[in-house]
DNA sequence: TCGTGATATCGAAATGTTCCGATCTATTGG
DNA sequence: CCAATAGATCGGAACATTTCGATATCACGA
């Protein structure tokens, strides 16, 4: 029955992706950058390009959230893996911003998978 | 401002709420059995009492993730403390089941707090 | 080209999670 | 009351995550 096994690995992969954005976000800290980065404009100061835009520079994220720059950078290596943020490597700064159109999709994954 | 505060207060715990669920779904097994609670006659054996109604006992839980009992009962813990399930004792056995009316309010504290 | 600043990666110590067997409590049937 | 069964809790060993400082890479400006 090649239709159930196809079902079968659909539901596998779905659950995995639900499982990485689970582990990405069972952390407080990723949790808060994730907000933050909802209203960048409202927690972050001014930058050299356009926040709304490109997203905000792992500086910035690294003293809002009052932590090392290594973890800063390793965690927001952590959320993109789940897919929760997109990045833009402008010169010497590397911009993290929200990625929307996949953020508005884990209410359907998680109905698919939870 | 009290309004502030309060609103406040209330992301605050809506956050934690939202990590607490995350936790206790950032593990494959715990995942997996949320998704065999979903449809319980399709992945357990009969039991004493109707399933549809009290949900599955923990042997049953155990004995499908392939896990041992004590492991078993604190997953179900786990769940439990983060509302995904509900429990209902009845007699010797512990009858869990999902919170349908908790997890369809999922998406809304996803897309309050995320 | 040289130094400075931003980010990424490495290696390790501290902390947290996973998972088990052993033990304890409660219920049932004899 | 006793033995058997289900489940909860305890204590600890194995494994994973967290988090840092040190170091490497890359871009920029003097």
């Amino acid at each position: 029955m090649p239709i159930l096994r196809y079902t079968v690995l659909m539901a596998g992969s779905h659950l995995d992706e639900l499982l990485d954005v689970c582990k990405a976000l069972a952390n407080p800290t990723r949790l808060q950058i994730m907000g933050w980065l909802r209203d960048p404009a409202e927690y972050f100061a001014p930058q050299a390009d356009p926040m709304e835009e490109v997203g905000v520079c792992v500086k910035q994220i690294q003293e809002k959230a009052g932590i090392s720059q290594s973890t800063a950078s390793q965690f927001m290596a952590v959320l993109q893996r789940a897919r929760l943020v997109e990045s833009t490597r402008i010169g010497q700064w590397t911009y993290y911003r929200r990625d929307d159109s996949r953020i508005a999709g884990l209410p359907e994954l998680l109905k698919e998978s939870l």
